[in-house]
DNA sequence: GCGTGATAGTTTCATTCGCAACTACCGCCG
DNA sequence: CGGCGGTAGTTGCGAATGAAACTATCACGC
C-alpha cells in the first residue's frame, strides 16, 4: 500500500535531491528550496546576519538601531512614526531601538513644545561618528553581495524586487489607504 | 558653524523628503530604501508573515513546523539533522518545531535502532492531511505573489535570487567545506 | 473649560530565539 | 573492556519580539 512514486523510502537517504520536477503536476509535494517566501526568508536572513555582524561586533548595534541612524543620517532629525514609516518597523520595535541608541548616546531627544506627544529625535556627535564608519562598511558588503552583476542585472533585480514589494504589500493589507510607505 | 547643506533643522518636519539627492555625492547618506539588504529583508518579512498568517490561524502551525512539514512532505522521513540542512533552520529552531508538531500528533519519532542518537521524524497521518492542505494554500500565495509575473520574468528572478544566495553564502562563511547545502 | 475620542509613544507580558552548555550515545584506540 | 573524543539532539537562560494594554497629550464639540 506505499505509495510507490513518493520518495517515502524509510532509510535514511543522504540528499536525494533533483526529481519531483515531473510530477507536481497533480497536488502533492512543494519543494521548499523552489519556493519563493522560503527562498526570500532564507537569503534575507544570510545577508541581514552577514551584516549585522559588522556593526554588531564593532559598534554594539543592533539591525533596528542600524535603521533608525540610517533614517536619522539620511533625512535628519524625525519623529519615531516618521522612522516607523521610513524603515517598515514597528512603533514598538522603533521605540526599543530609539531607547537603545539614547542610553549609548548615539541620539538625542527632544520634545515638541508644540505637541507634547511627539519627540524629535536627532543624532549626537558620536552617533553621526558610528554612523559615518558604518555606511561605508555595509555599501562595500552590498557591493560584494552584487559582485558579477552586470549593470543590466542590476536593474533587473532592482525592477523585480520592487514589483514583488508592491505586490506583497497589497496582499498583506488587502484595504488600507496607504499611509506613509517607505519611499 | 552648522554644516549648512544638511537636513540638520530644529524643526519637526513632517516628511522633508526630497533634498539630500544633492549632496550624497562625497561619502555620506545611505538611502536606506535603495539598500539591497533592507529591501531583501523587508520583502521576506512582509511575504513570510502574509503567508505565516494563513496556516498559523488556520492551522496553528508556525513557520519553522511548516517547514519541516515540507521536508518530511517531499522526502518523507527525515533526522532532524537532515531537516537542518534542507530548512535552513539551525538544530535548536528544528528540535524545537519538532517537539510542537509531536505534541500535536503531526509527527512521530523513532529512533534509529543502530544508532540510538539518531531518531527518524515522520508525519502521522495527520500531519499528511494538515500538509496537504497547506501546500495549496502556500502555493496560490506564492502564485498570487508572482502573478504578473512573465515566464521570463520569473526565470530571471529564480536566476538572479539563486546567484544572490550563493554570493551570501559564500560571504557568510569565508570557509567552510560547503557541507550539505540546501539544494 | 471640560468630557470624548484620537494619537504618540511606552510598558507589560507571554512567547520565541539563539547561543552555549549539557546529556546520551557512538566509535575507536589501546 | 575502558576511557576519550566526536556527534545527535535537548535544555537553560538571557535577550529579542510582538500584541495588547496603558500613559500622556492633543483636538474638537458643546
Amino acid at each position: 500500500m506505499k505509495p510507490t512514486a513518493s520518495v517515502l523510502t524509510d532509510d535514511i537517504s543522504p540528499i536525494a535531491a533533483s526529481s519531483a520536477e515531473s510530477d507536481i503536476a497533480s497536488d502533492e509535494p512543494l519543494a521548499l528550496e523552489r519556493f519563493l517566501p522560503y527562498r526570500l526568508s532564507v537569503l534575507a536572513n544570510t545577508v541581514s546576519k552577514d551584516i549585522a555582524r559588522l556593526y554588531a561586533e564593532r559598534f554594539g548595534i543592533t539591525i533596528p538601531e542600524w535603521r533608525v541612524l540610517a533614517v536619522l543620517g539620511r533625512f535628519g532629525p524625525a519623529t519615531s512614526a516618521e522612522i516607523c514609516g521610513r524603515t517598515a518597523m514597528d512603533k514598538v520595535q522603533v521605540s526599543r531601538a530609539i531607547a537603545r541608541l539614547e542610553e549609548a548616546r548615539h541620539v538625542s531627544r527632544s520634545t515638541d513644545p508644540n505637541d507634547r506627544r511627539r519627540a524629535s529625535i536627532a543624532m549626537t556627535a558620536a552617533g553621526r561618528r558610528v554612523y559615518r564608519e558604518i555606511v561605508p562598511l555595509a555599501q562595500s558588503r552590498e557591493a560584494l553581495l552584487l559582485d558579477g552583476f552586470s549593470q543590466a542585472d542590476r536593474e533587473q533585480l532592482d525592477g523585480l524586487l520592487e514589483r514583488l514589494r508592491a505586490r506583497a504589500d497589497e496582499l498583506a493589507e488587502p484595504d488600507e489607504g496607504e499611509v506613509g510607505g517607505v519611499v
